[in-house]
DNA sequence: GACCAGGCACATC
DNA sequence: GATGTGCATGGT
């Protein structure tokens, strides 16, 4: 199936997902929640970014300004924390050179903004295409293990080089930003409920069959 | 109690 | 460039 089919099949299956709602009242919880979710599920995540949320309100200079050792605490049931609390503080420093303003990161263009994230220690191709794409409103694919499966399913298997499986799926949609939100989060939202090739059969195709 | 979860960096060959 | 390993918690 082309690429193109596979957006439209999941679009007309799942429609809008309630995804972005939850994240708008701060950009920086999603920055935190981007980089506490490597390889860990988000039951994990919830209780670390509720405490910085209770004691700091995700305020990223409060939090710069916590030892390493205090931060590693915040964050403990999300695991990997010592490395996390590192990719964090990496994150903050680097933000702080723009004075913490999510405005005059986002004027950045999409390259330079990518370049300078995969620079930092702790943030690779996944997790910066997902702090572009839901923090600072440059979208894209982005190529995260759901995105393998789900297009293997579909019978159009993509490179297993992160850059190359994103370079495809982006030149063959054009859409907008919000369209490229909404189809991250259907891969995601339909990638916890099919956790099986089985699974998705009885999806996609035996429910059309029915249908 | 094994196995997994929306990765990543680093060592080694 | 490819492959292997450590990182760590909590749910199933």
């Amino acid at each position: 199936m082309q690429i193109s089919a596979i957006y439209d099949v999941m679009y007309q299956k799942m429609g809008e997902q309630p995804w972005l709602e939850e994240w708008q009242e701060s950009p920086w919880e999603v920055i935190y929640g981007g980089i506490l979710v490597q390889n860990t599920s988000w039951v994990n995540v919830a209780p670390s970014l509720m405490n910085l949320k209770k004691n700091f309100n995700f305020d990223p200079q409060q939090i710069l300004e916590l030892s390493t050792e205090a931060l590693q605490k915040q964050i403990r049931p999300s695991g990997f924390y010592t490395r996390k609390a590192q990719t964090i503080q990496n994150v903050l420093m680097w933000a702080q050179q723009y004075q913490f303003s999510i405005e005059k990161i986002q004027k950045l263009t999409s390259t330079q903004l990518r370049s300078e994230l995969l620079a930092l220690v702790g943030i690779g191709p996944e997790t910066a295409d997902y702090l572009m794409m839901y923090a600072f409103g440059h979208a894209g694919f982005i190529a995260d293990k759901y995105s393998q499966r789900i297009f293997e399913w579909f019978g159009h298997p993509l490179p297993i080089k992160y850059e190359q499986a994103k370079n495809e799926v982006e030149e063959a949609l054009d859409l907008t930003d919000a369209e490229w939100q909404n189809f991250h989060a259907m891969i995601v939202n339909s990638g916890k409920e099919i956790k099986s090739k089985e699974d998705f059969v009885n999806e996609y195709i035996n429910s059309r069959n029915r249908g």
